[in-house]
DNA sequence: TTTACTAATTGATACGGTCCAATTTTTAGA
DNA sequence: TCTAAAAATTGGACCGTATCAATTAGTAAA
């Protein structure tokens, strides 16, 4: 999985940062680390980049690399490796599969929003697929997407009734690998008090993505309606520049 | 404001970008970009990567550099110019400047939980901050935040009655540059509603924030409340690796 | 025309070097 | 002892090169 050079280096540096072997939040240089790992110093830097990026350490000019205290306070929200997903971690949480289940499946002439984001034409077709999504046979989320017929002529209800991503990627060999993800709060119509169990006060989380293939295109429109406990996003972010 | 090599390429593609100079979505390769701008191959992979990171373009090995068809379509909702804020943007939008109504403001001992964030001890106080932000004169946000004394013993009501970050940075010289952000999704309680103005059922977004300062220090625990309809959080995922 | 092999194209990884800028440490002077 | 200048440390920016891997384009054989 992992025989690039940075990357091993990387995940040397978060085991032993992990280990507590660094009592002192500091880092050795980037020339002793280049010298110690007997790689060249530009793969340091991108190693080091990486846990940058992670939050997990940051970097001061004529000063060294120091851990995020944070960090080894609460690694529990620094739940990532290597991805910076963040989305929803009740989902992948120990492998634990989700279960969906298929509340509607139909095609559908295009709408405005629509032909915007999938880059579709007046006489395109899409499909809709409507589904509930159950964590641990607790319901969580309603997603409603939409992809076009163009993409993937093939869809059928036993496919869309499981992860349509895995299918594209098992039997067409194509990848969704980005996203363009949109959170927000709302408060819950009564179709998501019903299906998702809410009260009347309570709120849903509506995350909207656009998930594009590979080559670029897009593949699906998604509105995902989640009960608002199971939504949190945690990120980091840096500020400026 | 930007002299450094990657930079001015970087921008200067995303000009050409916005200008429709690439009507075939597709960039030259990299060492036709090298030969062009007269630099080197690795400063047109640290400007490509940048946009790479923010959505723009996206990379085809061996195929090729192509723009995000999304971006040209949508550009509005990818706001960000270098940095990859993302938070609520109806706030530094045009240099409108919201406006800060102070509730409270107060010296507290530490709690359990500031102690883990803010790395305090025991017999630590912090400021307890409370704020009600206003966007041309409409409240959207009530925000409570918690500055240990000891990192800025010089807080006063009038420095708090505006922008702290500003402060820090042109009185003591240190600047906020990280932060750890989580996100989510609650109802409204009756002084949400009262202040922020909401119905009953209607929720907020919740902004919960650990900023650092320069040097790893976190300065500052934010509760940020946000009137449902003034958060939108946009971002770019990459999935996988 | 189709198929299969080969070339050229194009981005990815990695190396190692130069010079610079911010910071810290050391040294020399008052 | 204290202060200010000098030196060493350390990360940042950039360059140019070599090699590899995925993709596409071109070519020759069936």
């Amino acid at each position: 999985m992992t025989d690039l050079v940075y990357r091993t280096v990387m995940h040397d540096l978060k085991n032993k940062i992990n280990g507590g072997q660094f009592p002192d939040k500091k880092l050795p240089d980037e020339r002793s680390l280049s010298d110690h790992y007997h790689v060249s110093r530009s793969s340091i830097k991108r190693a080091l980049s990486v846990l940058v990026d992670q939050g997990i350490i940051f970097k001061k000019r004529g000063s060294g690399t120091f851990i995020n205290p944070l960090y080894m306070k609460n690694k529990t929200i620094f739940h990532y490796d290597g991805s910076n997903l963040g989305i929803t971690d009740s989902l992948k949480n120990k492998g634990m599969t989700p279960k969906i289940k298929l509340l509607s499946f139909k095609v559908i002439p295009t709408t405005e929003a629509l032909k915007q984001d999938l880059f579709l034409k007046d006489d395109d077709f899409v499909y809709e697929i409507k589904r509930l999504r159950l964590f641990q046979d607790k319901p969580f989320m309603i997603e409603t997407g939409y992809i076009p017929i163009r993409v993937t002529p093939t869809l059928s209800k036993e496919i869309v009734s499981g992860s349509i991503f895995n299918y594209l990627e098992k039997t067409i060999h194509k990848t969704v690998t980005r996203s363009f993800m949109s959170i927000k709060a709302a408060p819950s119509n009564s179709e998501d008090q019903k299906r998702l169990n809410l009260k009347m006060n309570e709120p849903v989380g509506v995350m909207e993505g656009i998930f594009f293939l590979d080559d670029g295109t897009p593949f699906e429109v998604s509105n995902m309606r989640l009960h608002y406990k199971y939504m949190k996003y945690n990120t980091f972010v840096m500020i400026g520049k």
